[in-house]
DNA sequence: AATATTTGCAACCGATTGGTTGCAAATATA
DNA sequence: TATATTTGCAACCAATCGGTTGCAAATATT
């Protein structure tokens, strides 16, 4: 199966999720509240984010906390490199005609 | 329709595409010939590109050249700034163990 | 004027996606 | 021990995705 992270953070509720694991880890009933869905849907999204590596868990009894990984993110900032080059000429260029101003 | 610039970079061959416009302004038969795909194939995912506003176009009598939109890919780099934060303080971790050995 | 090239658009197709409901397993609590 | 809570897994479903083929329109070339 073609999973990547490029794939994990297309959706915007696992990119919502995301955002909450950042803060502090949670189980997924406490995620599914953040959300419309049910928690069967939440849990599919955190299985994937799972499956490429994004999240990880820590279980403790019957109760499982997910975590983020930054690391894999980092992937993307990797790839983004050769553009953002590109857009910081342009800032820069912006800077210089301000300049001449 | 759900389009943004996630969404948009998600795909492999559109991820491939970016990086050969990055380079240089290209039109869909050159760029159909760096893929396996039908130039139809390639349209396509151009297409999506420039819904998003990824890519533009430059028409030059029949043809047209696209380019890439920095700007856009930098809405990325926006999202994943609260997690650079947290593979930065990784790495002054890491960077604090090795200092202690 | 006739022909070739470049492109976009529409119709179709199988696979994948994001969602649902139902249920079983494991752990906590009464 | 009986019951409640938390979770994962499987089956199913409509919508979307990435791909194809066919065709028409616009621009170059002969």
């Amino acid at each position: 199966m073609r999973r990547d992270v490029f794939q994990a953070i297309a959706d915007p509720t696992r990119r919502a999720i995301l955002t909450l694991l950042v803060v502090q880890a949670m189980t997924p009933n406490a995620l599914a509240e953040h959300f419309e869905t049910t928690r069967q849907a939440v849990s599919k999204h955190i299985g994937i984010l799972t499956e490429c590596g994004v999240v990880s868990q820590k279980q403790t009894g019957r109760e499982i906390h997910y975590h983020v990984n930054p690391e894999k993110l980092k992937e993307i900032d990797i790839w983004l490199e050769r553009f953002r080059k590109m857009w910081e000429d342009r800032f820069d260029q912006l800077d210089n005609i301000l300049n001449n101003l």
